[in-house]
DNA sequence: CTTATCTAGTTCTATATAGAACCTAAGGAG
DNA sequence: CTCCTTAGGTTCTATATAGAACTAGATAAG
């Protein structure tokens, strides 16, 4: 942490640089969700620069959503709660409920040989081994949401020891505490489909009816790709809510 | 433009609140899309603060999206391009054209008494008049989208004025430099139905197939609502893309 | 033990200043 | 006329500094 640990392309302005340097602490997991930075004097006297070139390069990752600062407290790394955004646009039209998360009930978990579609999202050799959940989503007990679940092998070897009665319905909090997966963005796919085969015998919906089809790569902070999954439900039951600017 | 030209909730800090002024401005149509403002220094004069406290001022305007600043040039009222926003999302699942905005063609054009339901989204009195649009928009002579639009009365009067023929694909563009309406954002709301009534007719599907359906709101700068919209068009001709965060 | 006050540490606001990087337009050289 | 240089204006980077606003913990008073 001298004057000089800021090297990366040295054309670049200095707060750029300690950006930089503090986002791959935190993609790294040197840095985790909750940890308090140094202070901006603090962090400004280590790295030889002055405070204010510390503030604009904090200022970067609050507006990244990596950090979160707390005026008289400190400067934390921001803790990514995700799992919920998936309701937030996706929501049951029952008008009861608002942001319920439905019970879910894992099918099935097993290894296997990857789909070529599925390997090319993950990023992995095609033709590997994966790890795949089937996944029922149900309120009240009517079934809801049938979801399909890809894992690669590597990082999450240790998801395999959970007892699958273990895992609640909410999954990114598991692969991060027990597999040190950080899920920070996601991009989903939403298209309509007609029913048929295991999703429609699930569901207990007749052949044809039309289905909403998210598919979802779920991503880490260093945007390599972590999760994929394909949901699937009744279109009648759903609305699918954004705002854009 | 003197030094206490800065008003509003004395309590807020000095380059909120020249913020604030400039939203204001360019709100109001003082400051229109494509202008330059003043410099920071002049700005800075004018107000009698320091530069620096302009420069975080305009950071916010920038990071919101209403300005855009060039190195070199000045400091600029953004243009939202946003008509091209519905198609970034919104698309046809034809690999071949990338982005391409179809044709549209207006069918009917007239004063309405506008729905209750439509009247609240307007955020207008119930049982007021406003201007309705059907429109086709097609790909190569198919139709693809079924738009239904209202307007409210008051600031399009102007837009009635135009022959049903000059107006374009684009509608926001007109809004704009016919009327001085400038549309920011829009809320979205994606669901599925069954083909029926006009829709099904003038898209030559048949009743009962699955529609998408996309409601939009679309508001001002002020976040006032401008336009609302019912587009429908065959569900398995269109998928839904975002980004989550 | 409870409550109030103080203190040190933190972020936030605001000012002042200097030079670098970049753009535009005017003027001069060929 | 064309091309190059120059000058002035703009944003961007970086430094330095001072006090306000806020928090958490230690200390003192009751």
């Amino acid at each position: 942490m001298s004057i000089d640990a800021l090297q990366g392309d040295q054309r670049l302005p200095l707060y750029q640089r300690l950006a930089d340097v503090l986002r791959q602490e935190i993609i790294r997991g040197e840095r985790r969700p909750g940890d308090r930075l140094p202070s901006e004097n603090v962090l400004a006297r280590d790295y030889g620069i002055a405070p204010g070139t510390t503030r604009k390069a904090l200022a970067e990752l609050v507006h990244d959503g990596i950090l979160e600062r707390l005026q008289g407290r400190g400067t934390f790394v921001r803790r990514p709660s995700f799992d919920r955004s998936l309701f937030r646009f996706f929501r049951l039209r029952t008008k009861a409920g608002n942001d319920i998360i439905p019970d879910s009930q894992i099918r099935s978990r097993s290894i296997r040989r990857m789909p070529s579609e599925v390997a090319q999202k993950l990023q992995q050799p095609a033709g590997c081994d994966g790890i795949r959940m089937i996944r029922i989503r149900m309120l009240e007990d009517v079934a809801l949401l049938h979801e399909e679940i890809w894992l690669p092998l590597a990082p999450f070897t240790a998801f395999l020891e959970l007892g699958i009665d273990e895992v609640g319905p909410l999954l990114y909090p598991i692969y991060d505490t027990q597999c040190g997966q950080i899920v920070a963005r996601a991009d989903e796919l939403l298209t309509v489909e007609q029913a048929k085969g295991q999703p429609a015998r699930l569901l207990h919906i007749g052949a044809g009816a039309p289905l909403v089809c998210i598919e979802r790569l779920a991503c880490g902070l260093d945007g390599m790709p972590i999760e994929w999954r394909r949901s699937r439900g009744a279109a009648e039951h759903f609305q699918y809510q954004i705002e854009i600017r």
